[in-house]
DNA sequence: TGACCGGTTGACTGACCAGTCAATCTGTCC
DNA sequence: GGACAGATTGACTGGTCAGTCAACCGGTCA
């Protein structure tokens, strides 16, 4: 009661915010109407529009949210003194923790931007591009001190990694890959496992494939 | 002279098929409208709904055509009796050979269809499955004889393996990578080495950079 | 010659929906 | 209490296009 006028009560834009995850999740950018995230986050029509410019705008604002607390981790990762597996391995599990935490968040930001080539995805290129470079940059370095093979350029073995990540998320994302707690956890190390290690069998591989066999 | 009745002089359809290629690539299928197509064939707006149903289906057939020849590529390259790593890189270079030829054409099939998950990418989901099945199948049959590794899933590598192909591809699209002859034959070779023997410098993988350093 | 038919034309319609705006409501401050 | 400001409402508008349709064209066949 001391005080409740700057700030309203509920923060309605941010009301209008998390109905517009659920309803781009639940029906895709395109397929909705305006009228759906406001009927979602139960405000009228017109405050959408107080709160943001567009509709274009409430997706860019929950994609640059979000990617740029990846683009964060992925700095702090690299900034470690930890051997480049185990910084790849870092930002695998902080990827696969929040789809974890937020499915539907993740879903829109991978449907709709990061492989929506043509439309958002073209838009925010330059930041996507950023979390491509923190990772080469990692190989890079791993590169240097010898523990990565130099032969594939650091940009293509960061392509193949984020492409490696981003598939699996697509996979639980339309059910084509079980879901599960202890299906993340694994998914964390196997991607680790393929780009690092390969699927070749050899005696580490082995020696793991041992405990499953 | 002799005959042109029941087939025309030219295949109108075919010729919108070929104009529709150009003009999803160019500026998106949703972002054309049907008149673009029409007027890039050269043809009149209605001709269009006289050889198809709607715009989708224009776009379902190109896709279905392209995915079609995918898919039986991958079953004849499982046929032959060659190593699982001979396999996989047979694969990878058709579909890179694919859009050397038609870097129209695949990109449209990517953009518009394969990683567009809300859209067409959901109504061929299980056609696109179909693809990842058949690279399942191969790397299941190297676990079998202990040429791959067997703690992950066929279903996991699989779509690890797609993954890296369709990123890179992506990033040739929208010129991340760098694109050319010589970019083209090194990635089929970067790939597969990437998912079989991995990031890690081996023997093998110091040998290869050998050449390269 | 004239009936017929598939191919071809492009103006038109009907539906849809993002974004606008004038009115109203709620709370604060003097 | 009354003036002011920001939040909130929802009916309405303007523009866009996918898809329709009636007419036309050119070749074939009886």
């Amino acid at each position: 009661m001391a005080r409740a006028n700057a700030v309203p009560a509920v923060d309605k834009r941010r009301l209008i915010l998390d109905a517009a995850v659920r309803v781009f999740a639940g029906q895709g950018f395109h397929t909705c109407r305006v009228s759906d995230i406001a009927d979602e986050a139960g405000v009228a029509y017109g405050l959408v529009y107080h709160y943001f410019d567009s509709k274009d705008q409430i997706l860019d604002t929950l994609f640059l949210e979000r990617w740029d607390i990846l683009l964060r981790a992925i700095q702090e990762v690299d900034a470690q003194p930890i051997p480049a597996r185990e910084k790849l391995y870092a930002i695998t599990s902080f990827i696969v923790d929040s789809y974890r935490h937020d499915p539907d968040l993740m879903k829109v930001i991978i449907v709709e931007v990061t492989r929506a080539a043509n439309t958002f995805g073209r838009t925010h290129l330059a930041h996507i591009r950023e979390a491509y470079i923190g990772i080469a940059a990692i190989v890079e370095s791993a590169q240097r001190e010898g523990v990565f093979r130099g032969d594939i350029t650091p940009d293509f073995a960061a392509l193949a990694f984020y492409g490696a990540v981003e598939q699996v998320l697509t996979g639980w994302i339309f059910a084509l890959l079980p879901t599960g707690e202890l299906e993340y956890e694994q998914a964390k190390t196997h991607i680790v496992e393929t780009i690092c290690g390969g699927l070749d069998r050899t005696e580490q591989s082995a020696l793991a494939a041992g405990r499953a066999d």
